[in-house]
DNA sequence: TTAAAATCTCGACCAGAGTCAATATTTGAA
DNA sequence: TTCAAATATTGACTCTGGTCGAGATTTTAA
């Protein structure tokens, strides 16, 4: 792992070999594919150390007086702007952790696990101020949001969307449009 | 792409070597890789006369009295269904359209135009039949049932969901949920 | 008709991911 | 202490995606 991160972080991931990793941790190649069952999954467990940073960042500048679209927005942003660091390397992130291999399928659960209690937590807080409906069952709900977070991303990666600011606007409509739904209401909401 | 449309078929796209495939069609590995720039190029262009062909299927299906959220869950499961026939085989195909690499981006946009006119051409009759607020930006609205699509599949690559009934499910109260919105409403919805 | 330029085709070659049988090390029971 | 079974390590090897320069073919224009 301390090899992972040197090398990783230095030349980036499709620019380091196994065997490059392997020389660089004294071992021979063979000795990590018995510790990871592939090369992506070595780069999961790199970022299980990394996104814990960033979740532990996010926590500590949400503003818990802020509306629940505009600590989503952060949310969102934040992990946005971590995995889009350095291209190449959140693709390859991506889509291990978006369509996993059978041989990756537990590390990268766990990965996404971590992020998707980011988004019940926030949703919680929501539906104790009222600011959600007290019916809903958070686990979709939060899946609803992490939904608009790969779309986004998705966009991005497609050049559907262009600059940073393109996704936070898109993503700042469709959380609006989420919370007050798309059929017409009404009222409008305040 | 005979040969492709042969050889994937027949033993699946992870199986099937580059140079099977220039053998299959009597030329050589190098002529392949002047008229497609990746192996997972191919993939897409094989796709492309594929999903045409599903398109049609879909429209030829939707009853055009069903609510919104009746034609649109039938469209993404459609689409799910199409696309998880063979596991392996759409995991490498959302891959590259869902975050392609730089050398795709072409053939992966041109694909999933192709798809988001769907939503569009949906949005739009249901925005006459008054089903939808008018001022909605419908490119946006259309990425976000997009966007719930991907969900879907990722949560069904992760394992999260395991049986198509499940994707259903969830796919049908996402559904009502973008409808209908998530913060309370003073009215419940008819 | 001809020959130079432009284009296309090819497969030997390279690099890197992943395998596996041989070897080294550790464990534990007697 | 001993040695056999269990476990860990290794790097040579295989397989495949992608490259590239050499050579074949077609086009163009005189």
């Amino acid at each position: 792992m301390k090899a992972a991160i040197n090398l990783f972080g230095e030349r980036g991931y499709e620019n380091t070999s196994v065997s490059a990793l392997a020389k660089a941790a004294g071992i021979g190649k063979g000795t990590i594919y018995s510790y990871f069952s592939s090369k992506n999954e070595i780069l999961l467990a790199f970022c299980e150390e990394e996104l814990a940073f960033v979740y532990k960042e996010i926590q500590s500048r949400l503003d818990p007086n802020a509306s629940l679209a505009d600590k989503m927005l952060l949310l969102l942003m934040s992990q946005f702007r971590f995995i889009t660091r350095n291209k190449a390397f959140g693709r390859t992130l991506l889509r291990e952790m978006t369509f996993p291999k059978e041989m990756t399928i537990d590390k990268s659960r766990k990965v996404e696990e971590k992020f998707l209690e980011l988004f019940v937590t926030l949703l919680q807080e929501a539906q104790q101020n009222g600011e959600l409906s007290q019916h809903l069952e958070l686990t979709i709900t939060g899946g609803h949001f992490y939904s608009l977070y790969l779309m986004a991303l998705s966009a991005w990666y497609s050049g559907r969307l262009l600059t940073k600011e393109d996704v936070q606007e898109t993503l700042e409509l469709m959380i609006e449009q989420t919370l007050t739904g798309l059929i017409p209401r009404e009222k409008n909401a305040s």
